[in-house]
DNA sequence: AAATAAATTGAATATACGTTCAATTTATTT
DNA sequence: AAATAAATTGAACGTATATTCAATTTATTT
């Protein structure tokens, strides 16, 4: 009896729409009211799904991080064999596609709070680990069949992503197209390079 | 004839007090209000020195990239030679001192703004450029005394600050001081052997 | 059709914010 | 001591904010 809960749907458009706004216009001037208008219903209802802002925010970091994982999941043929499964995820990571999926701006002001939030912290932390790992297991597939050689996939994992992070971290800041694809090659070269692959004719 | 300025020691003192403020609350919950109060003025008296909070964030930026440049100066000697000087700054970098410089926390509030400010971005861009030209030189001293083999200096620094980067955007999430230390000196060791110093007896 | 429960609205609150402007205080020079 | 210019204050402004609560609308069940 009584009506249809719309939690969940509803729940997700706001999110979308509080981080379309952060997008736009910074997190920092991402207010409710603006949300709820966006989406043209009435702030209230944005307090009703979301306790406070500060909770609203706690999703929206969720909402973000997820989409991080995706780069494992852009994979179009699973059992291709851990070599193409493992250049195609060093692909999605050094893509634009990835870059893409979410902003990084919205991202980085997130990470700032980290700094005064465990949970937030947490939250990264966990992220970075889970990234890290999943890169672990498809490089230790490599190492256990001799497709590449290096001593500790988990070092090589997290070499990796620490380029990657330290990479765009710079890129961001390159407006000049030319530059920026010039560079995220020589860092994927680069990172392609750490995992050592043994050089014969079988694949 | 009139009074003496003070503008110079008191815009410094405001915005050190803004800075800090920023560490504690977040550079979003830093007020105009909160600062006056912090070092016990009118608040009228920071949009005297400060036309608009906007610029008085710009400063904030300028302050916090001034000190990221300290890195090259806390060279005790200045004539040791150029692979001392080079190992000292590597030193500086992967040293909690560098760290305790300046909080990131703050320092990633305003990169985030480099999304949507061209003039931030401009600003974030030149710093991590002079970043990468200083150790360039350093390294490139080092390749012409044989001290050291890489075939590109420039891109050597890159990448460098691109692992310096990544580790801290790492590290900054890790709570554990035993992790944090051991982390810290396996993207030491890594960054130098990027350098790849000529083993020999002679320095 | 009545009952029910969730969705949604609308009005109201208090608060803090950035910013303004005129008035006043303070130090320095003539 | 008078003149000067900068430092500093205090009051006031409108605005947007997050959050509250009661009232109303809407869909679904009995």
């Amino acid at each position: 009896m009584g009506r249809k809960s719309l939690k969940t749907p509803r729940q997700q458009e706001i999110i979308k729409a509080f981080y379309q706004l952060a997008k736009k216009e910074g997190l920092e001037n991402a207010s409710i009211a603006k949300t709820a208008a966006l989406i043209d219903i009435n702030p209230s209802l944005v307090m009703h799904y979301f306790k406070s802002r500060e909770s609203l925010i706690d999703s929206l970091i969720e909402f973000i991080l997820d989409k991080y994982l995706l780069i494992y999941r852009i994979q179009d043929d699973v059992n291709a064999g851990p070599k193409k499964n493992l250049l195609k995820v060093i692909d999605n990571i050094f893509s634009n596609k990835w870059n893409a999926l979410f902003a990084d701006s919205v991202s980085y002001s997130c990470y700032s709070m980290a700094f005064r939030n465990k949970s937030i912290k947490r939250k990264y932390k966990d992220l970075l680990d889970t990234l890290r790992d999943n890169l672990q297991q498809l490089i230790a597939d490599c190492k256990n069949r001799g497709i590449l050689s290096v001593q500790d996939p988990v070092q090589t994992a997290d070499i990796i992503f620490v380029l990657v992070d330290g990479a765009y971290y710079y890129l961001c800041l390159v407006s000049d197209k030319k530059e920026y694809q010039q560079k995220l090659n020589q860092y994927k070269k680069q990172a392609i390079s750490l995992l050592n692959f043994v050089s014969s004719s079988a694949r």
